[in-house]
DNA sequence: GTCTATAGCCAGATAGAC
DNA sequence: GTCTATCTGGCTATAGAC
């Protein structure tokens, strides 16, 4: 790769890195060109040199939220001594903590424009099915050793654990600004893997 | 009340029936003053002659769900015989079943101009605030006989039940066009009850 | 490829006749 | 109060100079 690639490559991914801080602020919706033009201190006009569209700058920020949850799958599934069910609640305690700093975009609105540029991208459906796999796997194997109900279709519980990467309540307590970080997070993997009901 | 004013009255009515159903398919930042004017059959110009602002006709539709929750609370509240736990389900699988049907508003996006008009709302505040003390005492009467964990803090259960009101999981679920609404909701429910870990 | 300047569009809000 | 027609501002996207 030339130098000038690289530098090219720099700011392809400084634009990325403001698009997704951007859109876990805000969503698509609010998000306005503009303001990832001055996030990353070139002309808008520019941008559009590198991306074509804003759905096409969103859609790069899923990709590489998805590329690293990929990352963090291969990292888990190289864990030993770890079940299937501890990997999938590790994976959720991760996109928690990334999502309480303010790095994880918000699912795709039901914005249409937004979602035909998703699926109609290669390198996001590609990931996603890879992603969702991976997942199905983990799901079907902690129902067999019966650590998730087997009542429950693995759908289910591969969507419950995509909407709880992006959950409001995460952000709601941690607006109220009285407890940490952590205690947000183990709250609410506790209230996602083991309900509000009590065990005994 | 006058003739007149009934028919204002009624005419109000469906026009917040509009937004309602608007919100729960788009969310406010996608729904246009235009289709709220178009679904009711009157000119947008008339709809500022009853409300002053895309904001206010939001505010006047959350005032609706949150009235009807109230409600809701009573009914619940009179019934003979049910613990404070089976109570809070109850209005849960209430809340997605509304939610199935396409009538429940999304929850106050980041729109900060939004906010600021909820806030500045008596009617907002006043029955957000009835609504959550009713809840907030059941919700501790139910950690008191040891049915929802008593380590959680009444907070964190608090926001759980309103988020699973706009949980996007039964919406997934109902696209994907395999499973029926009561299936859904009982799977979202036992979910947010009982944890995606199975019980012994 | 970067910039300034602007085109084109759309949505919220309003004017003014009836 | 209802309408048609219009204003206004903000946003996506592009033209064109350098």
């Amino acid at each position: 790769m030339s130098f000038r690639e690289q530098i090219l490559r720099v700011r392809e991914d400084a634009i990325v890195t403001a698009v997704n801080r951007l859109l876990a602020e805000k969503g698509f919706d609010l998000m306005t060109v503009d303001q990832v033009a001055a996030e990353v201190g070139i002309a808008k006009a520019s941008l559009y040199k590198h991306f074509a569209s804003k759905e096409a700058l969103a859609a790069a920020a899923m990709v590489r939220i998805l590329q690293r949850t990929a990352d963090k799958l291969a990292e888990l599934a190289a864990r030993e001594g770890e079940t299937a069910f501890e990997r999938l609640r590790e994976l959720t305690r991760w996109a928690l903590e990334l999502q309480l700093a303010g790095e994880m975009p918000s699912l795709p609105s039901q914005n249409s424009t937004l979602r035909a540029e998703l699926v109609g991208s290669r390198a996001y459906t590609d990931l996603l099915m890879q992603v969702s796999d991976t997942l199905g796997e983990w799901i079907l194997q902690a129902q067999r050793d019966a650590s998730i109900d087997p009542a429950l279709p693995p759908e289910v519980v591969l969507y419950t654990l995509f909407a709880r990467a992006c959950d409001p309540v995460p952000g709601f307590l941690k607006a109220g600004g009285q407890y940490s970080d952590a205690q947000i997070v183990d709250w609410v993997l506790a209230t996602c893997m083991n309900g509000l009901a009590a065990r005994q």
